[in-house]
DNA sequence: AACATCCGCAACCGCGAGGTG
DNA sequence: TCACCTCGCGGTTGCGGATGT
């Protein structure tokens, strides 16, 4: 495929925008909305390729974008979302309203991946996986249905089952449905899809394969009609605990779900 | 005050996904 | 099915202000 000429070949502006071209961009986008990029500059008179475009009204002149500094619950929302989804920064901005994936890109490599490692640093392993990482070792497991303890440091507790030591199920030992209600489709298959070395790793292993339908005797229809593997228990453990620490997921959450 | 270095952030680049004819 | 196009994403760059020497 051949790709379009840069914007500095076709004779397009690059760098800063001035306050003019602002104006001008947000004036067309009010008027008539922005349907097509490529073609909306030269139809609003812009000399600016329709990308420039976009990335401008997407990062900096979008009417609902929050400006100023992050606070601590959003800096603590990015670190505990890029632990489970990574470097998917539309994810992560997509669950922090207001702010963009550049802004938090940002924010992550200049503060927050710094912090992260003064932090890692300092802490101690507080929460208890010996069972998690014994069974994870120990191929005698495989195929039994062994119930494990999560402990963590908030002093609550909740099981999760699993099947083997590399296929894995979510069940909840509550009667109470909404830990499982919350971990929807979307944030399921957003995690699940965030480790895609771990399903390449697996490869076409149907040992390595497992349901996507997280729960047993739950109401919750399955996510779609392919499988998805994980071999990985720590994965799981990260689900768990995490999900009491994102405020939309932790709202949802009843007291005898809470990790 | 002058220069060097660091840091934050806006913007760019290249790629892949998805849509369309 | 394929080629082409557009869009969105994530990685990277480079400018300009802040800070240090």
């Amino acid at each position: 495929m051949v790709r379009a000429p840069c914007c500095e070949k076709m004779g397009l502006k690059k760098g800063p925008w001035t306050p003019e071209e602002d104006q001008i961009l947000i004036n067309y986008i009010r008027l008539y909305g922005h349907g097509n990029w490529r073609a909306l500059p030269k139809q609003a008179g812009l000399l600016r390729c329709g990308k420039s475009c976009r990335l401008r009204w997407t990062n900096y002149l979008r009417p609902d974008i929050k400006r100023g500094n992050f606070s601590r619950e959003e800096e603590e929302t990015i670190i505990n979302l890029h632990e489970i989804l990574g470097n998917r920064w539309s994810a992560i901005a997509a669950r922090l309203p207001g702010r963009t994936d550049n802004e938090i890109k940002n924010v992550w490599h200049t503060h927050l991946k710094k912090r992260l490692k003064q932090n890692q640093n300092q802490a101690s392993a507080a929460t208890t996986m010996s069972d998690v990482s014994k069974c994870n070792q120990d191929p005698k497991k495989e195929q039994e249905h062994v119930n494990i303890s999560i402990s963590s440091p908030q002093e609550c507790s909740s099981e999760v089952s699993y099947v083997s030591n590399t296929c894995m199920k979510i069940e909840s030992s509550s009667s109470d449905q909404s830990l499982l209600e919350i971990i929807d489709e979307n944030f399921l298959s957003e995690v699940l899809s965030a480790d895609s070395s771990v399903m390449e790793s697996a490869g076409d292993n149907p040992e390595l394969q497992i349901s996507s339908t997280p729960v047993a005797g739950a109401t919750m229809e399955p996510l779609n009609s392919s499988c998805y593997m994980y071999d990985n228990m720590d994965f799981w453990f990260n689900l768990f605990t995490r999900a009491g620490e994102i405020p939309e997921l932790s709202e949802n959450l009843s007291n005898d779900c809470r990790l």
